[in-house]
DNA sequence: GCGACAG
DNA sequence: ATCTTGTCGC
């Protein structure tokens, strides 16, 4: 049948990012946005996916949404999935957007009050090979305002781990304090944000859908009491129990 | 051949 | 993403 080669795969892929990419908005679109203390602002929500050691294609979705400025869960949605794309760097969006829409769509029907306000995406947004990554996706395909934070830096963009990136890091003193991620074109695409007083290594936020870079940046200093923002750290951590719980490792070695 | 490659 | 505990330091 479908002997679709990867290449073509890749080349739909683009086409289908170049498309959406067109209806990015960012800047901020809410009241709390502007509001120095986020006033206004009463959930945030994180979406993660977890997988089992050997399998690739069966994972735990999870999306959590949390109080703000509490940040204590007050919703919490596992659910096991099974995945169709693969992984291909700068298309993780086609591999993980579904089943993060579907849990959102089930939160819009089972607990419409819910909803969160904006949601914390675990990898990037305009930070990204064609400015689109999952943050953008999944914020133009569910309409919410989504921020993107990602652990390791993407060398993309003409941003490199050079040695200037590195004494920048260095000089990053206190959490709250960052730096511009600008492209070789001279956009700023995202910034390096040195997320707590404690953690040296810092995240890189960009932009998903409806918020600025600026404010996409506070937010998550805000919503930090680790490195990692509390929405995306609790969504890992549940669903990584959720599979604990449920799908107990065997022992390597050990015959069934 | 070597390095890069969000999750 | 996952493989992986304790340990050194403030």
């Amino acid at each position: 049948m479908s002997a679709a080669p990867v290449q073509d795969l890749v080349k739909r892929w683009e086409s289908e990012q170049a498309h959406l990419r067109l209806q990015v908005v960012e800047e901020d679109t809410e009241d709390w946005q502007r509001s120095p203390d986020f006033s206004g602002l009463e959930r945030v929500a994180g979406v993660d996916l977890s997988f089992i050691k050997g399998d690739d294609i069966n994972a735990c979705a999870q999306l959590v949404v949390l109080n703000y400025p509490d940040l204590e869960v007050l919703y919490e949605d596992s659910q096991m999935v099974t995945l169709t794309a693969p992984y291909i760097a700068g298309f993780l969006a086609f591999r993980e957007t579904p089943s993060l829409l579907e849990a959102l769509q089930r939160l819009q029907k089972n607990q419409p009050t819910l909803l969160p306000q904006v949601v914390f995406v675990d990898g990037n947004g305009l930070f990204h090979y064609r400015e689109f990554g999952l943050a953008c996706h999944l914020g133009v395909l569910s309409g919410l305002p989504c921020v993107g934070v990602a652990k390791n830096l993407l060398q993309v963009q003409g941003v490199y781990k050079s040695e200037e990136h590195q004494s920048q890091i260095a000089a990053l003193q206190k959490g709250g304090e960052s730096f511009p991620l600008t492209s070789a074109s001279g956009k700023m695409l995202g910034k390096a944000l040195r997320s707590s007083d404690s953690s040296s290594k810092p995240v890189y936020v960009s932009v998903g859908h409806k918020i600025s870079l600026d404010t996409a940046v506070r937010l998550t200093h805000s919503c930090c009491r680790y490195r990692v923002p509390e929405p995306i750290r609790q969504a890992d951590c549940r669903s990584r129990e959720y599979l604990r719980i449920n799908f107990p490792a065997t022992d390597a070695g050990m015959k069934e």
